[in-house]
DNA sequence: GACCTGCTGCGGATTG
């Protein structure tokens, strides 16, 4: 074997264990990569926390393990107990792991063992009987550890050396999040030590946010390795089209039963010239194509799959989201990592994180992308070593006419898609939302400790999940009233002695299966095609018997529907529409709709445009200066007026309720307000107002919204407390003041202009 | 809120 000498020179290298330096040696390596590299010495020494934030495919998993597995092979574990916990976001990435990491640990006699939903009963016995070496695992099957063998997990843990996150982005600023957070720190508690984390991330914006998620309270002690090896060429293209088409109802017009079949004849129009372009650009090798919505994913694999049966070459295309079977999804990834035989896959965000899929050959993004720190991840699936990332993103805006929409004369699609982009360059990327009471999951936890030790007090609770643990930002006033709700829906009850336990509701709460998730899921149908599953629907889906539909990228014919089983029948057919699965979009940050405001102020013409993009983004400048939007934020609109604020959509919620105090019906409507029956100069004279007087409070505001239950358990928590938790999280008074500022500026000058 | 993610233990049938 002619192996390249190892790392030699290297100082991470000679750190490691004599017997992992044999394994590296193996792999033929050439080098230790950069994180690698850098991880070496503060994961062996054990003491601090390290946090890794490299591009994927980067050998973060190595970093971490390398020297996890080089201590522990000089310095076996004396005791029984896991000596190092992995936890993972998604199982798929358990099992990539697993088989990876387990050739590097036989080699050690470290056992590897994983622990999720799919592995069976007798095993996770086994290992509780016999707990060893390294273990991968979700958040749901800790807590389900937690609350079913609470008295165990000393056993567990107590030899614990390493909690390693992987995709710890993908946890920051959500539910699920702050469950992870209050996981590791039982795991601490249980172990009774401070366990050392390496957390595993992407490249973010904020680092010190990273890190204080990681080690709430302490972020300024964790060690930070930060690769930006990705000095990787970026070949991009926004390519504009204009939609021709009437645009179509697409929130109420539930009267599906004129959906017309449509005949392939009437293949015109800006998504028929899309999928044109996709098919002969992207045919013959791999490709990803992130659609924004599973019915986008639906609609475009349709009309691909078509592109390919009218040729008369086989289907290339193959459709990726959250609601297709488990099988169906296993194939277009199986058939990612064949080199062999070319195929797209057209996805959600489920292909985003890091499933071992390989690198495609390029990107393409219809409609705007979702965030800057999406599009980041996006691009990391494309370009292989040394090779430049490819993306084409396919804006459509519709044909301009008398009867547009201001805010579509704005081109507004398209200028945010150019933000997006223009902020990627400048390698910013949204930060989490850190000001989050997370009351959801602190409902969740605080019946995880009850069943975890068999009652607790109302103190030790509060020290644990609060004072010291990660629901920091919440009080003890307010963990009083969020108990007093938890009795009042008898989910907990206390004993005279002060014991919280759990009350009936709490009993049936926890000794269900669906507790051990932080995040809430809607009820689905089942589509089933002869004994098949192709996946599953919503359930306020209304499909009517005979309804035509497109799932799985084919077109079907609902056949029968059991509310009971909640399943739908369904034959194949030749006709059908896309499946709505309803909603509104993503929240789009203050620094996106600044840069925005930035460009249509700008003359200048970035040089990745096509010339109807080109033409498009010249219409929007035009809108722009016609609605003299620089100078003056307020549209008139027959009695209407539109009032352009050019802030995040946090921001935007915030002034609208505040308008509301004052008497104005409001609507916000992407980047514009709309106050109803109000002319612009009474829009003034009340911002005018507004920016004299005190704003109310955040949490005043929140109370004008009536039904503020978004989180799991939210149903539970009383109405104060989901106002506080609904003004720390969705509004920003601060940011509205200063907003409403410069607003009241340009509307006041504008009157002298 | 576009999108996404996850969970138990047992009964019963099948296979070696």
């Amino acid at each position: 074997m002619t192996a390249t000498l190892p790392p030699s020179g290297s100082s991470a290298f000679e750190l490691l264990h004599p017997k992992v330096q044999r394994w590296i040696w193996q792999q033929d390596w050439p080098e230790l990569r950069a994180a690698q590299e850098a991880a070496a010495a503060p994961v062996l020494a054990g003491e601090t926390d390290v946090l890794v934030a490299a591009a994927t495919a980067s050998g973060k998993t190595e970093a971490a393990f390398l020297p996890i597995c080089s201590a522990l092979t000089a310095d076996p574990p004396q005791t029984g107990g896991f000596a190092a916990i992995y936890i993972s976001p998604l199982k798929a990435l358990i099992n990539d792991q697993y088989g990876r990491l387990d050739e590097l640990c036989e080699h050690l006699d470290i056992p590897v063992a994983r622990w999720h939903g799919d592995v069976g009963a007798g095993a996770k016995s086994k290992l509780v009987d016999r707990p060893r070496g390294i273990l991968l695992i979700t958040p749901e099957s800790l807590e389900a550890m937690f609350v079913l063998r609470g008295w165990k997990m000393h056993d567990l843990v107590g030899a614990l050396r390493y909690v390693v996150i992987d995709e710890m982005h993908s946890f920051m600023g959500t539910e699920r999040g702050a469950q992870l957070q209050s996981l590791m720190h039982r795991l601490d508690l249980a172990a009774r030590r401070r366990v050392p984390r390496v957390g595993l991330s992407a490249t973010l914006g904020d680092m010190r946010a990273a890190a204080d998620f990681l080690r709430p309270g302490s972020g300024d002690k964790v060690a930070v390795i930060v690769s930006n090896a990705d000095g990787q060429e970026l070949q991009l293209q926004i390519r504009g089209y204009v939609d021709i088409q009437p645009s179509l109802p697409t929130l109420d017009g539930s009267g599906d039963k004129e959906a017309e079949p449509q005949t392939g004849e009437e293949d015109s129009g800006d998504r028929f010239a899309i999928a044109d372009h996709l098919f002969t650009t992207l045919r013959g090798s791999h490709n990803l194509i992130f659609a924004n919505s599973r019915a986008a994913v639906e609609e475009y694999t349709d009309l691909l799959s078509r592109r390919c049966d009218q040729a008369g070459v086989p289907s290339e295309f193959v459709p990726h989201h959250g609601n297709l079977s488990k099988d169906i999804r296993e194939h277009a990834e199986s058939r990612l990592k064949d080199r062999a035989r070319p195929v797209t896959a057209v996805c959600t965000s489920t292909l985003e994180m890091g499933i071992d899929i390989g690198s495609v050959s390029s990107i393409a993004q219809v409609g705007a992308p979702p965030g800057v720190a999406a599009l980041r991840q996006r691009l990391g699936r494309s370009g292989r070593r040394g090779g430049p990332a490819i993306l084409r993103v396919y804006i459509s805006e519709p044909e301009l006419s008398a009867t547009l929409h201001p805010a579509e004369e704005l081109r507004a699609q398209l200028v945010q898609t150019i933000a997006t982009i223009e902020l990627l360059l400048q390698r910013w990327y949204e930060p989490p939302h850190g000001k989050a009471l997370h009351l959801s999951t602190l409902v969740q936890q605080t019946l995880s400790l009850i069943a975890q030790h068999g009652g607790i007090t109302p103190n030790d609770a509060y020290r644990a999940l609060c004072a010291q643990g990660p629901f920091r930002l919440v009080d003890a006033a307010t963990f009083a009233a969020l108990l007093r709700d938890l009795g009042k829906a008898t989910l907990i009850r206390q004993e005279t002695d002060g014991l919280l336990l759990h009350g009936d509701a709490g009993e049936k709460l926890v000794n269900h299966y669906t507790f051990y998730a932080a995040f809430a899921a809607p009820t689905e149908y089942r589509i089933v095609n002869g004994g098949r599953t192709l996946g599953s629907l919503p359930i306020e889906q209304s499909l009517p018997e005979g309804a035509l539909l497109i799932f799985a990228g084919r077109r079907w014919r609902v056949l029968a529907i059991d509310t009971r089983a909640k399943v739908v029948e369904v034959a194949r057919a030749s006709g059908g529409r896309p499946p709505r699965f309803i909603g509104a979009g993503p929240e789009v940050h203050d620094r996106i709709r600044t840069e925005m405001r930035r460009i249509y102020q700008e003359s200048a013409i970035p040089i990745y445009l096509d010339a109807t993009a080109q033409h498009l983004l010249e219409q929007g400048r035009a809108a722009y200066r016609r609605f003299g939007l620089r100078s003056n934020p307020t549209v008139g609109y027959g009695n209407d007026t539109l009032l352009f604020p050019f802030c995040g959509d946090v921001i935007m919620t915030t002034i609208a309720l505040a308008l509301h105090t004052r008497g104005v019906s409001v609507a916000r409507q992407g980047l514009a307000l709309t106050l109803s029956g109000i002319s612009p100069q009474t829009t003034a004279d009340l911002l005018g107002e507004l920016s004299e007087a005190d704003l109310p409070t955040a949490t005043d505001l929140a109370r004008l919204i009536p039904d503020k239950r978004i989180d799991k358990y939210d149903e539970v928590i009383g109405e104060e407390l989901l106002a506080l938790s609904f003004a720390a999280r969705r509004l920003d008074v601060p940011g509205a003041r200063n907003v409403i500022t410069r607003l009241t500026e340009q509307t006041t000058l504008a009157r002298f202009a």
